[in-house]
DNA sequence: AGTGAAATCTAAACCAT
DNA sequence: ATGGTTTAGATTTCACT
């Protein structure tokens, strides 16, 4: 993992479908190397995939939040139910148990107002596991998912 | 945007360096009708765009943490300033201004538990707009930037 | 470790339906 | 609008330094 690694996975956390030949030119090596290098970053599972960037609002997810959740009870099988429940909801894109005020941190798309409502009154609350709830609404984003700071 | 349209995007923000062939197979198209739509998705801006997805613990980012922000005062002026701010710091992976008990909920990735107290004591809690800063730190991550739920 | 060229594979333009 | 063909370009293996 040198200098030419780190410019590597800088170059392609930014554009995932800039070809071997623009990646030698921007880092200073040969195409062949770089493929080499970007196969072995591959297979090390440094780079963990290559995925398309979708824009929410012209698929039409108007909505977006950070709910914080608790739990009322703490033990194994209740914190794999919950994990199971995460999974199958879709709209909760990312999902993270956390220690703090909270005991998880979800992070949602939805397409609209209701959508939310439905979401937070007829799956999270009543879930048995749910004790408590508190939801934060993005206004506006400023930064998402901006790449890991290499280097 | 039919359903050909969505099972390109679903087949893309999974995996983006499916070939058109690859996808062919996958949605039951052409390879040129593939090409030609996924063209068109990306001129029309739905792709927004393609990204490598980097392991941050394999790069030594030892710890993330979902970091709540509420400001002093309210002003154009002051917001910007705050924007700025997010922008300059790297270590802040993604930031929304929020409806709700905070102002702004920051998603940070960092090195050592050092590099956390650093970003928090002498970064954030200075920073002039700053009145509280709150903070969980992620234990677990169950998921993690999932695609959105198309279909 | 690194490069340059050859062979394979991919994408996109073209054309016909 | 869609599918097949072709061509130009990209990737990757190989020979070599």
């Amino acid at each position: 993992m040198d200098r030419f690694d780190l410019a590597l996975l800088r170059a392609l956390q930014t554009d995932g479908s800039m070809t071997n030949a623009a990646l030698a030119e921007a880092v200073g090596l040969s195409a062949s190397q770089c493929s080499r290098r970007r196969a072995a970053l591959e297979a090390s599972g440094v780079i963990a995939g290559y995925r398309a960037r979708l824009d929410p609002a012209a698929l039409g997810f108007g909505l977006r939040a950070i709910i914080r959740v608790n739990l009322r009870t703490h033990g194994q099988e209740q914190e794999a139910a919950f994990a199971r429940f995460l999974a199958e909801h879709d709209q909760i894109r990312a999902a993270h148990s956390v220690s703090g005020d909270a005991d998880y941190i979800l992070d949602v798309h939805v397409r609209s107002l209701e959508a939310f409502a439905d979401l937070i009154h007829t799956r999270l609350l009543p879930h048995p596991q749910v004790a408590q709830v508190r939801s934060e609404i993005v206004l506006r984003t400023l930064k998402d998912d901006a790449g890991l700071p290499l280097g």
